[in-house]
DNA sequence: TGTACATCAGTGAACGCGCGTTCACTGATGTAC
DNA sequence: TGTACATCAGTGAACGCGCGTTCACTGATGTAC
């Protein structure tokens, strides 16, 4: 029995893989610095020199696993948004999914902060490549289409949507890193969730000019 | 001639203040990471060993950067108050001291980004005391002060007001991280310019729940 | 004013640590004939 | 269907690196009498 089990397998099989969610585990509970290439075959029970097989550097394994961070945090975004009852009227409908997004942000970088700093951190890979997956990732293009659908809708006008995405964006990013890294960490509940939908609120008067409502 | 500056004083005479010094040039170039003690200790000139004799450990090193990157980064802030024009329109001005204070921490961060990445990064001290300081600090102090006066001004309400300061403050931030570790990083001056206000104006409407004018 | 001595503020060598990475290797696998 | 052999995917030992930190030490300074 159990024969996939047994560590006498000398190929390993998905070795690659493996690695990625023993890396991706260490992101989640310490950080884009937790990130050790030998912690990681130590946890899958291999060599640190089996790794070289599948990724050229420790940069490449960070790299890979900073695309999963992307992945994850989004991933959590669409959650938010598909939680929530959609309205009726397409003005509320649209400024509910805007909160939606920035909510899921939020509670993404609370709950997972090892993975949203990992998704966020420095690295050495070409600037220019090492974001295209995140912008064009699903839950923000939904921040885009819903900024456009605003537009559409004459919530916004055309100088409230120019860079809307970059300045809703950084709102709730900067609440993130406050509450990650600032002096936001130690606050009680009940204060940070305060805070949390006066940022929201404050992001949406922010893109429209205006309060909702 | 030059007494002062030749090597053979034994005694350094103010050791503590020049390793700190030197640690805040190596936070400057190279962020948090860049403050080794080792090398602080290489640029004064002075063996490793005699750091000690003024800082208990490498993270009192830090904490005494830190602090002193946090004090720099108000002064930019406080730079920029000073650096406009005062409006004679009581409303006016407060929102022109908004903006001038956001857009002193975005410049701070931009040009300096090892010190304003060295003033947040995470680090072992209590987190009750490390915030103290900055938020005590004369940049903070004006924000508050700024926001209450628009209160008092009737230009916002009690509700907007109710956490302003966070709202405000997390907005310029987030802006700030996005650009140094994030994907605007790489955007061309003009456009990153134009982000910039569009988020200064942003920030006011969010807390005015109005656009300005 | 001189001198003895405690204390201060440095020195240089060394330690242990964990890391990324390289090396020569070997057991397992797959393929050609 | 068997066999020879190339290739694949691992192994374990070792390297060099730079770090924070400790140790026993020593030269300089300041103070009591």
């Amino acid at each position: 029995m159990s024969q996939p089990e047994r560590r006498d397998r000398y190929h390993h099989g998905d070795l690659a893989n493996a690695l990625a969610v023993a890396a991706l585990d260490l992101a989640r509970k310490g950080g884009p610095e937790a990130v050790v290439l030998r912690e990681a075959a130590r946890q899958v029970g291999v060599s640190a020199t089996a790794a070289y097989r599948h990724f050229a550097s420790h940069d490449d394994l960070v790299e890979t696993v900073r695309a999963h961070c992307q992945v994850e945090l989004v991933g959590r975004m669409e959650t938010q948004l598909a939680a929530g009852e959609p309205e009726s009227d397409p003005g509320r409908e649209s400024l509910r999914r805007l909160r939606a997004l920035g909510r899921g942000y939020i509670e993404f970088a609370r709950s997972e902060p090892g993975i949203f700093q990992t998704a966020f951190c420095r690295s050495d890979a070409a600037p220019d490549q090492q974001w295209d997956a995140l912008l064009t990732a699903p839950g923000f293009v939904a921040l885009i289409k819903t900024l456009d659908e605003m537009r559409e809708l004459g919530i916004i006008d055309d100088a409230h949507r120019s860079q809307a995405e970059f300045v809703s964006w950084s709102m709730v990013h900067g609440l993130a890193m406050l509450f990650l890294d600032g002096p936001l960490g130690t606050l009680p509940p009940p204060v940070a969730d305060l805070i949390i939908e006066r940022t929201l609120d404050g992001a949406a008067a922010a893109v429209m000019g205006r309060d909702a409502v």
